[in-house]
RNA sequence: GGGAGCAUAGCUCAGUUGGUUUAGAGCACCUCGUUUACACCGAGGGGGUCCGCGGUUCGAACCCGUGUGCUCCCA
């Protein structure tokens, strides 16, 4: 069969991917065998692929298929999230394109609309984790509101509120106008935002004395004001403590207070009380039984509480009353001004503090053992160093906002009599069965949902039925699971609730290590957005290159723990890698009908073969090392360095049969067997195109995917080094005759001047033939009329017909020399010291000593190849 | 305002308890080369005041202090 001239990744990815599934390779039953378990993270059911999953999902497929080929069950289950907010709102605009409003709509009818949206869009981006060849196990698909996960979300609600874990409270809440619902502090993005801050005056009350200055980032909430507030040990307000003011425009009277809470030196000292829209002023209204005025409606409009600009938007009231203010005397002046904004993490929209009743989790009980389990790293965080941001948060932890004013999602299993009363429990007939009074009364259900994040924590657990059918056989064997790959930005949202809910229900961890993964960026380090429009298109890219070069081009630019800057480049590294492997098996193609049975493995061949031997065992050892400790990135490098350098540069140059002969079949099917290993390791990362040179290179009775791994042999040192020293060799003298025009096709002749002769002569076949030399020969003495060069001790004189440069010749000789001494006077300066000499381990002075020896020793062959010149 | 982290070649990064030949890799760059696996390639090469300053030490990219710049998290 004639390979083709590159290797094509598009029909060759649809066609292994089929298979492994056909074959059920990547679906999990509990048995014998030790499990390893990964949980996605539940994508959004309206998500589509980009860059961070992309990441993401490589690294979990690494991750699973490296334990496949391990032996041991790997389970890696898909699914993805409801994600209320943000599938909500698609709805909403959905039914917006139709003509329908949501509030025209019963919660029924719009739950209908939700559904049938799911079924439609929702989950494309898990037939777009099959392009990218995750073995995911597809059988297990879960979904965040399966009935009988809805089912446990209400049982923990429940369960927690009977533990008096979860309540309800009237609070001060972040509040999204767009979507008009709670958001909890997680939520909730704050950003550097460009505004203005205003100096207004505020009339007195007080004879003699005119007005007092505040400044403010939020003239429109002037209205809404109940005090003003000044420091206790400001003596420019401290006649006014006590006293009255009046709001512009409406003249309410409000007090002027004292707390040290206010900044003496911040704007004019002087700070307006708005209790009901402001976190901070809303504790001074609580400490100072303050009238708490709301003059906002839930769109964000100014309310009646408000008397003007009724119905108008908050942000766009800022103009005309600065505009009435100035009108009325009370601006005194504005001034750039540079803070903080927070912004609803789902619709972008400013985020409103509002008081408001809500329902909340009490974190303190439950984040204590969660926290624990993390510092004693009984749960490893990959890189370490989010220890100390979990740590951080959770020694600081506050109560989370659980309810939702949305319609898709887990509705709050509490009812309501006509009397305010709350029983709170899975239906209407259990309510009426614990608590018989409420019998012919007329419950009402709390209209809110959940926060998505309160089913998400229970991922782990639920997609093995741990909570609807505890203790059944596979979350016994699934759980706890092995390694959670997840971004940074969700350690709060997910990964430390995880934990918790672990704790609390399983009374055990819910994985034993965390993988942080970078976040993706663009080439100018700026976060992948819409907005921005610099995010990839992900599934172009892997038509254009297939997805084994895009797994490689983000993974090699993905160090652990680091933000990976998104580059084209990479990818298209990774294109050319599949080159590079495709070749190499076009070569040993070549080769398979040219084998030779006769005879023994010629001496040159049986020295490549230990030295690669050797070679793939000592890089198989630091593979498993680097992905046991997560560097994968690492791990991938030095792959690629093994295969491209070590195996092809070098191992099958140097086993080439010349021009039309004959290759050994011993050393073919060693050549070959080397091949498979090399595949073996690049499998997880690359698993296409590696199943398919796997079967190209001859008939296997099995897929690489579930091959078990070859193990290393013992590393013999003692080859590697005759390898390398046949290595620097050759390069040595490549150089030389690149250096001295001397033509790839002439030949020299090589007589080398040394003290031992044995090391080169394992090695001179090999180097004879990559040196392209006609003859070899030892000498004692120089040789007239040659190129010379030196490495280490010995000499290689090189004669050839080229004339000889002389000049450039010395001019490379006195460099090295020149580096040579130097480097000898900084030994010599560290021997000399008497107090190193005193100090330093014995091993570290023979060092230097031995330094110093090889440093004299080469300053000696350079200067006696120059005397010769 | 509080906390965490980073700064090594043009770019992205390694550099393990301070001593392993006066710092390594990949990509990019330069020179040479189309010899039947591969120009999506081969051979070779150049390139660094390890952010600045101070300290500890016989010895610092590595430890300590400090300054500068950047990133992230929390308020």
């Amino acid at each position: 069969m004639e390979l083709s001239k590159n290797y094509i990744p598009g029909e060759v990815e649809t066609k292994w991917y089929k298979h492994w599934v056909d074959n059920g390779y990547f679906h999990s039953e509990p048995n014998e065998k030790k499990a390893y378990t990964v949980v996605i993270p539940p994508p959004n059911v309206t998500g589509v692929l980009h860059m961070g999953h992309c990441l993401n999902n490589t690294i979990q497929d690494i991750l699973v298929r490296r334990a496949r080929m391990q032996g041991y069950n790997p389970c890696w289950v898909p699914g993805t999230d409801h994600a209320s907010i943000a599938t909500e709102a698609k709805v909403v605009a959905m039914l917006r394109e139709r003509g329908i409003t949501k509030s025209s709509l019963s919660r029924d009818e719009f739950l209908g609309y939700a559904w049938e949206w799911k079924e439609k869009y929702g989950g494309i981006i898990l037939q777009q984790l099959r392009k990218m060849g995750c073995s995911l196990d597809w059988e297990r698909t879960s979904f965040t509101m399966d009935p009988a996960y809805y089912e446990s979300v209400i049982k923990v609600f429940i369960d927690l509120y009977n533990k008096g874990k979860i309540y309800r409270g009237k609070r001060m809440i972040n509040w999204d106008v767009r979507a008009k619902t709670a958001l909890s502090d997680e939520e909730v993005i704050h950003k550097e935002v460009n505004g203005k801050i205003y100096h207004l005056r505020y009339k007195l009350d007080v004879p003699g004395e005119e007005y007092i200055t505040i400044a403010t980032v939020r003239p429109e909430t002037i209205l809404g004001d109940s005090a003003i507030c000044v420091h206790p040990d400001d003596t420019r307000y401290s006649h006014l403590v006590g006293k009255f003011a009046f709001v512009p425009l409406i003249n309410r009277r409000i007090p002027i207070i004292a707390d040290d809470y206010v900044e003496i030196e911040f704007g004019t000292g002087a700070l307006k009380v708005t209790p009901a829209h402001d976190m901070n002023d809303f504790q001074l209204g609580q400490k100072y039984n303050l009238e708490i005025i709301d003059t906002m409606n839930d769109d964000g409009t100014m309310s009646e509480a408000a008397q003007l600009y009724i119905g108008q938007d908050r942000i766009e009231v800022r103009k005309p009353i600065i505009k009435d203010l100035e009108a009325a005397g009370n601006l005194v002046k504005i001034e750039d001004y540079v803070h903080q904004v927070g912004f609803s993490e789902r619709t972008d929209a400013i985020v409103e503090p509002r008081l408001s009743l809500q329902w909340w989790v009490d974190m303190k009980q439950l984040a204590a053992p969660a926290l624990d389990v993390v510092m004693s790293d009984e749960i490893s965080f990959h890189p370490a160093k989010f220890k100390n941001v979990y740590r951080h948060w959770m020694e600081n932890i506050k109560d989370w906002c659980i309810s939702r004013q949305l319609w898709w999602g887990h509705r709050i299993p509490a009812w309501y009599d006509e009397d305010g009363n709350v029983y709170v429990e899975a239906s209407i007939e259990k309510v009426n069965e614990k608590y018989p009074e409420t019998k012919g009364k007329t419950l009402t259900q709390d209209s809110d949902c959940l926060d998505t994040w309160f089913s998400s924590w229970l991922w782990p657990i639920e997609v093995f039925k741990g909570m609807s059918n505890p203790g059944n056989a596979e979350i016994n064997y699934y759980y706890p699971t092995s390694t959670l790959v997840t971004a940074p930005e969700i350690i709060f949202f997910w990964v430390a609730r995880m934990i918790m809910a672990g704790e609390e229900y399983m009374g055990k961890i819910p994985f034993k290590d965390v993988y942080f993964t970078g976040i993706v960026r663009d080439k100018q380090g700026r976060k992948m957005s819409k907005s921005l429009g610099n995010s990839p298109d992900l599934l172009g890219l892997i038509d254009q290159y297939g997805a084994d070069a895009v797994r490689f081009g983000i993974m090699i630019a993905s160090p652990a723990g680091n933000d990976l800057l998104f580059d084209d480049s990479t990818i298209e590294q990774g294109k050319n890698f599949n080159n590079k492997l495709w070749n190499a098996t076009k070569l040993l193609k070549m080769w398979e009908t040219r084998q030779n049975k006769e005879g023994v493995i010629p001496q040159d061949a049986a020295f490549a073969m230990d030295w690669f031997q050797a070679k793939l065992s000592a890089t198989q050892l630091q593979v498993d090392e680097m992905l046991k400790t997560f560097r994968l990135s690492e791990a991938l490098k030095t792959i690629y360095g093994l295969f491209w350098d070590d195996y092809c540069s070098w191992y099958l140059e140097w086993i080439k049969p010349g021009f039309e002969q004959p290759i050994h079949q011993g050393v073919y099917e060693k050549t070959l067997e080397f091949y498979d290993a090399l595949l073996q390791l690049l499998h997880p990362f690359m698993p296409f195109i590696t199943e398919e040179i796997h079967h190209t290179l001859k008939a296997q009775t099995e897929d690489l995917c579930v091959k078990a791994y070859t193990s290393p042999t013992h590393v013999d040192e003692s080859v590697l080094k005759a390898g390398e020293l046949l290595q620097n060799v050759i390069s040595t003298l490549r150089d030389a005759r690149n250096k001295n025009q001397i033509k790839p096709k002439d030949a020299i002749e090589l007589h080398i001047q040394t003290e031992l002769n044995a090391p080169y002569q394992i090695i001179q076949n090999i180097l004879t033939k990559q040196v392209n030399a006609a003859s070899v020969q030892y000498t004692s003495a120089a040789i007239g009329s040659s190129i010379v060069v030196a490495l280490e001790k010995d000499k290689f004189y090189i004669v050839a017909d080229q004339a000889i440069d002389t000049a450039s010749l010395k001019e490379n000789l006195l460099k090295d020399l020149a580096h040579q001494q130097g480097f000898l006077v900084s030994v010599d300066k560290k021997l000399g010291n008497e107090k190193f000499v005193q100090n330093a381990k014995p091993e570290v002075l023979a060092i230097e000593q031995k330094k110093k020896a090889d440093a004299i020793a080469r300053i000696q062959t350079i200067e006696e190849s120059l005397a010769q010149l």
